[in-house]
DNA sequence: TCATCATGCAACCTCCTGGTTGCATGATTG
DNA sequence: CAATCATGCAACCAGGAGGTTGCATGATGA
């Protein structure tokens, strides 16, 4: 039904690739597709940020539905979300595909 | 070669989603992805937003190494370039592979 | 040559971002 | 219960992003 509570113009996938748009949080991103849920001081260990930073790129990443979060206990835990990503995918590929008619349309008109 | 004269670490993807991660910019590389070189008045036209905040997104999809630019005459042309998209598309596919792996990890698993 | 057109450059403004520090709070565990 | 651990929340800061306005400059064309 693609719903979108906020209604109003759709916002494309440019807030996915915005959430893309840092080294940070697409280290974090990597590390969690491979489908494992970590905590935030897990993810922040291996780093050289504050926990406090790194808790602000997961919830940027979460805004972009990139990433979904779940209090165990005490900790609270990050997991990989695909769905927007294929997204993003979706329109590099129109971009990819308008751009191949172009050169094909070169082509054929070089070749008369 | 990959040269790259700044020397440091490899950037990576991050700046391309970057240049991405904006509305405007991504109308602009759209219809850019055409093949179709155009000036900056012309890309301005159809926009709601001044010349010179065109320019400056152009600028940005420029240093990302999304779009070129010649100048001809009085006016500058910027014309799409297809290599870093494909770079971004690349890095895409390693973390959909990479969640694909592990689904199909846990599919074995749960399977027996 | 003169008016016009397309840009370039620079200053300025506001808001967001990436990071930090300090402290409060809810679970865990001995 | 007390110490510890994982977070959450808030304030604060420097710098960059996105936009605007104003003016200078090089090309065009009548």
């Amino acid at each position: 039904m693609e719903q979108r509570v906020g209604a109003g113009p759709a916002p494309g996938p440019a807030p996915v690739f915005a959430a893309l748009g840092d080294r940070t949080r697409l280290s974090l991103l990597t590390r969690l597709s491979d489908g494992e849920a970590r905590s935030i001081a897990m993810l922040a260990a291996d780093t050289k940020l504050t926990r406090q930073a790194v808790t602000k790129h997961l919830h940027v990443l979460e805004r972009a539905g990139l990433v979904g979060s779940l209090r165990v206990g005490r900790e609270s835990r990050f997991a990989y979300r695909a769905t927007p990503l294929d997204e993003a995918r979706a329109y590099l590929e129109m971009v990819a595909a308008q751009w191949d008619a172009a050169l094909e349309r070169l082509r054929a008109h070089v070749e008369g």
